[in-house]
RNA sequence: GGUGGGGUUCCCGAGUGGCCAAAGGGAACAGACUGUAAAUCUGUCGGCGUCAGCCUUCGGAGGUUCAAAUCCUCCCCCCACCA
């Protein structure tokens, strides 16, 4: 198989392993086979910025524009406000609306730029506040409502997990959601002529939601197609770090943070990975996998990867940051024989703290760098010989840091672990 | 509104007057081995600490007691069934 411009979209999504259901894959098919169909994908703000998890359906988008197609990018502001059951245990606090517009705003300006530069193109982004908040209950219940019955919503997946289990229950709020996600793809069919909607696995409810409201109330037909639910070879949920999710903003995971989350990926993972977070070709990817497999202690497919993801999402200036951070770190040579400069440069995006005067002890500057939560948790660390002063390991728990600990008398570098790095500052 | 069952340290969950900073599991962090991988083994896992000990925690507020996560009172929240 050929993969190129021309190539139907849905046959690269399906190569690619991101098709997990699609409500009628003849139908969608077609539908996507000659350029300029249009479909969306629904981002809830439920964060200042948006995270890993949302890059399969992001890329999916931006995959379906480069492919001559108009996706539209929906900003959840009105179901940010009722919050979605899907694939949550238990029923969430509601957010005010001003929290929620000013996040949708942000997570706007941030699809616009990861568009702009993945594309050069402009997206189209709407946003569903715009259409609910002119509707009124009555309307809801009358217009949209009448079309649903709650026999046929309790059968669904988000809806049941909460109900059977005795726990948790579920608000009429929350219940609703799906009604509103449901009124969201009619309002765009009717609207811009969008017949396709897309989502992570846990959508499939809400988006045959969509599908039933528009074959009842406008008789069309609509495609629903959701991507399967991304786990990582041992296990573990996908997204998470140690430290928490990894988000795209560089604001809040630093560009240096988001590329070590990438080259950490496990073997197992790697090339799935180039499959669904890059716009590499199957033969290219095929390439890697080969290479990847000769020699895995090279880690050449996570570098790949790593860079990959980077440039997308921060661009290739910030990548070349981080490259020189990371073979400052990682690299063979030792942290003392490096220029000052070049190492304050390489851990711009550590944390970092000045003292004058009175140095405390290390276990104090370890806290107030953030390495560790406590002081007791710090004197274990050293104990366990997991602290490193400029490259050296410490044995003292009260080590006091003096003049000789400071290269070029400025600067020394703390290392909790492999990857945990801090920089102190003198004067 | 009524009846019953619950709310324990990041999560799950044991604990029904002192032996409880609280079993066990998970997650997490670290060490060893490696390839900034996985698996495995080991250690740590409330705070402070001159490592003896001190302080704070078991939904909230009071109370009983020499002593409370455990007993009592009131309140808040969750779940189930009934209305």
């Amino acid at each position: 198989m050929h993969r190129s411009g021309t190539v139907n979209i849905f046959d690269e999504l399906t190569w690619r392993g991101l098709v997990h259901q699609i409500s009628d894959p003849d139908g969608l098919r077609t539908y996507l086979k000659a350029p300029g169909q249009t479909m969306y994908c629904g981002f809830d703000p439920t964060a200042e910025s948006l995270h890993i998890g949302n890059l399969v359906p992001l890329l999916s988008l931006v995959r379906m524009l480069r492919a001559g197609h108009k996706p539209i990018f929906l900003m959840g502001g009105a179901t940010g406000l009722i919050g979605d059951p899907s694939g949550k245990d238990k029923e969430r606090e509601l957010s005010n609306l001003d929290a929620v517009q000013g996040r949708a705003a942000n997570i706007k300006a941030q699809i616009e730029a990861f568009v702009e530069r993945n594309t050069g193109q402009k997206p189209c982004v709407v946003n569903n506040y715009d259409w609910v908040k002119e509707m009124s209950a009555i309307e809801l219940l009358r217009d949209v409502g009448k079309y649903f019955t709650v026999n046929w919503m309790l059968g669904k997946e988000s809806v049941r997990g909460r109900i059977e289990r005795d726990e948790v229950g579920i608000s009429y709020t929350e219940f609703s959601y799906m009604i509103l996600q449901g009124y969201d793809f009619y309002h765009l069919y009717k609207e811009m002529g969008c017949r396709l909607q897309i989502g992570g696995g846990d959508q499939w409810g809400n988006i045959t939601a969509g599908c039933e409201l528009i074959r009842k109330k406008a008789a069309g037909e609509a495609y629903a197609l959701t991507f399967p639910l991304i786990t990582t070879a041992s296990g573990k949920k996908f997204g998470k770090s140690e430290k928490g999710a990894i988000f795209m903003s560089a604001a809040m995971t630093s560009p240096y943070a988001f590329y070590q989350f990438w080259i950490n990926t496990e073997d197992a993972d790697v090339i799935r990975f180039l499959k669904y977070y890059t716009f590499l070709d199957e033969e290219r990817i095929n390439e890697i996998a080969a290479e990847h497999e000769a020699a895995p202690h090279l880690r050449g497919a996570q570098k790949i990867l790593a860079a990959e993801t980077t440039i997308m999402v921060h661009g290739e200036d910030e990548l070349n940051k981080v490259l020189a951070a990371t073979d400052a770190l990682f690299g063979k040579g030792d942290l003392k024989s490096i220029d000052p400069a070049t190492l304050a440069a390489a851990l711009e995006s550590a944390p970092s703290k000045s003292y004058t005067g009175e140095l405390p002890d290390l276990p104090q500057v370890l806290v107030d760098l953030g390495l560790c939560p406590s002081k007791g948790q710090a004197r274990k660390d050293i104990q366990a010989g997991a602290i490193s002063l400029n490259g050296d390991k410490v044995a003292d728990t009260a080590h006091m840091l003096a003049g000789p600990d400071f290269l070029g008398g400025a600067l020394a570098v703390l290392r909790k672990g492999k990857k945990n790095y801090g920089l102190v500052r003198l004067g």
